[in-house]
DNA sequence: GCTTTTATAGCACGACCGTGCTACGTTTTA
DNA sequence: TAAAACGTAGCACGGTCGTGCTATAAAAGC
């Protein structure tokens, strides 16, 4: 009758809003379960544990950045200013918009959770490397290939998602926007051409 | 004949350890009192429950911050290189050494609790307060006076506080010193700095 | 038809939690 | 010296948690 798939995904997007609102600890099987509507039982029968059903949740994470980042790379034109267009891309990754900012959230507590849970660990550097991927890709493009402007920018954009999900009031979209202006346009070696043949 | 308030510390000084070890949600009454070599009940009677235990090691952690800028305040000189001096104030904040790795640890589970619990928030507020000023302070004596600079150079010490903090095998101290001296070197306005120490 | 699998729900157990309360030496005070 | 305060410890209660297990109705497969 219900497709298994689209259950997951309910029980899932329980997982986000719990932790949007009141922390990864409230993530209980419990208050997920009344938050998707479903006895404990019911969510069990979809994932065996409370870990794996965290774990899931983490995952989705990962794809939903992944699927963002696939359709910015579609939309993106020849013709474009590369920097507004790096502005865009970086800013899939940020809370500018309120549900970005759940998004960024739930991404918080995620990654501190992962710090000492070895599992969620492993998702997590899956993440931080898919952005440090994006990252290089981008500053290639504008011709910067120092892997310390890499992490350079990086550290940004991570700061950048931390400060805003923390004290939304005191860093707001348009000063995200700035410092990313700021950052973008500050690049040394983004006019000129230190073209690198080899690829 | 013990001191209360070395014996509150000492409290305060297991409470770190056990959010360093397993995360904020395993700093429970008891796993402190394991760690100080207390009973519950001797615990509790320095700290009334557990959400001041909990607030007063973040007012702990905000106090050894300050303590740490102040140290470093002492110790500059006029005739410094200024971007050294810079690094080395702003290298309080960051994970690289194990002391400091412990401290950031800690300091992230903090906040990201803060984000769903008030009382925690004000303190951590009150963190991002003391870290712009210092930044901000930095860059003027840079100078460099734009407030969206201001937010620049946090949002990468918090990123590389983060990065650190979460990977450490991949963002080593080498690197945060690396990117950490991009960024300064890169500030516009910034007088040349290098040698020339009696401006 | 009947059987097997699936979806949903609920109960009960053991573990851990914060906390109110009491007990009992030891130190300070009057 | 008697009394009050302090430091330390522990018990017990009510609550929440994950989870093993069972029940039941619906769907799927034969």
């Amino acid at each position: 009758m219900v497709d298994p798939e689209e259950r997951r995904r309910e029980v899932v997007d329980a997982v986000f809003r719990v932790v949007a609102r009141g922390g990864i600890q409230q993530a209980t099987l419990r208050n997920v379960a009344a938050e998707a509507g479903l006895a404990v039982g019911s969510v069990r029968h979809y994932f065996a544990s409370h870990r794996e059903l965290l774990m899931a949740a983490a995952r989705e994470m990962v794809r939903r950045v992944d699927v963002r980042v696939a359709a910015q790379r579609e939309r993106r034109h020849p013709g474009d200013d590369l920097c507004l267009v790096a502005q865009e891309v970086v800013g899939q990754f940020l809370p500018l918009d309120s549900a970005r900012a759940e998004e960024t959230a739930v991404w918080l507590d995620f990654v501190a959770a992962a710090r000492t849970d070895p599992a969620l660990g492993e998702i997590a550097a899956e993440l931080h490397d898919g952005l440090r991927d994006v990252a290089g890709r981008l500053l290639h493009r504008l011709g910067v290939d120092d892997p310390v402007a890499v992490e350079h920018l990086a550290a940004v954009l991570d700061g950048l998602a931390l400060g805003a999900t923390l004290h939304p009031d005191r860093l707001s979209p348009d000063t995200i926007r700035a410092v990313l202006h700021r950052h973008l346009t500050q690049l040394p070696g983004a006019a000129d051409e230190s073209e690198d043949p080899d690829t």
